[in-house]
DNA sequence: TTAATATTCAACCATAAGGTTGAATATAGA
DNA sequence: TCTATATTCAACCTTATGGTTGAATATTAA
C-alpha cells in the first residue's frame, strides 16, 4: 500500500506480506547470502528476487554489503520487534476493555438485583 | 499482493499493512462498532471504510454480525497470533545461529591458538 | 583485452489496493 | 406507504506489487 505517507510499520508489514519475502529471511536468519544465492531456490528470475530484496530492504529488514561485484545480504530483526509492540498493545487494549466491560456488567448484574430486592 | 495461492499469514499480513485498518481494529479492540461509526473519524468515503473492512474480514481479524440494517462489527485476535508465531520462529532461527556462529568462532578461536603454538 | 559473472536499471504487463461516485438493497420510522 | 438511514455493489481511476525480458554496469578471471 505504502503511497508517500507510509510509516517503518507499513513498510514492514507489507515486506512480510509475501512468503517469497518471508522464505529469504528465514533463509537470511541461518546466515548471510548472496543474490544469487538467495534467488536459487526460487523459480521466478533472479530480477523479480532483487526486487523483494529492495522491499526488504525498505523495510529495514535486511542490509546489503557490497564485496566487489557481490552483494551480501544480512537479516536486520529490529523492524520485527515494532511488530511485536504494536500486536502486544492491540491485544493488550482489548484485554482491559473486556476487563472494562466484565466489571460493568457485575455491576448491572448488582444493579438487577437491587431493582429485584424492591419489587419483591 | 494475495493472489489464488495466499494463505491465512498473508492475508493478515496484508490487512495490517494499512494504517486505517490498524486503527479501526484499535477502535474494536475497545468494543464493537458499526460501520458508520467505524468510518466517521476518517475523511474518505464510507465505501472506502467498507472496503477495509471487508479485507479485515477476509484475514479473520473482524466478525461482522447483522441487526436489522447495521452491520456490527467485532475483534477478533486469533489472527494476530499466528504472526507473533512467525516473528517468534524467524528471531529464534535467527538466534540460534548466532549461537552456532559464535561456536564456530570460539573453534576457529582455539585452532588458531594452537597453530600459534605449533608455530612459536 | 576479452569474456564470463553478479546485479541492477528500464520498460513493459497483469493484478490487487485504495479511492471515488452513483445506483441497488434492506430495514426503520413517520 | 413514503422517506430516511445503513450498507453494499458496480464501474471506474490511480498507484503499488510481482513478474517478465533485454540492456547497462561493474568486477573478476582468462
Amino acid at each position: 500500500m505504502p503511497g508517500p505517507s507510509a510509516n517503518k510499520l507499513d513498510y514492514t508489514l507489507v515486506a512480510l506480506a509475501d512468503p517469497k519475502r518471508r522464505a529469504i529471511l528465514r533463509r537470511l536468519a541461518q546466515g548471510e547470502a548472496r543474490v544469487t544465492e538467495l534467488a536459487a531456490p526460487f523459480d521466478v528470475s533472479l530480477n523479480a528476487i532483487s526486487k523483494h530484496i529492495k522491499l526488504l530492504e525498505r523495510a529495514g529488514l535486511v542490509q546489503r554489503r557490497r564485496t566487489g561485484r557481490e552483494h551480501v545480504l544480512q537479516f536486520e530483526p529490529e523492524p520485527l520487534g515494532g511488530v511485536q509492540d504494536w500486536i502486544t498493545k492491540q491485544t493488550a487494549f482489548w484485554q482491559s476493555s473486556l476487563e472494562a466491560m466484565d466489571d460493568l456488567l457485575r455491576r448491572e448484574d448488582k444493579a438487577d438485583k437491587k431493582i429485584a430486592e424492591v419489587q419483591s
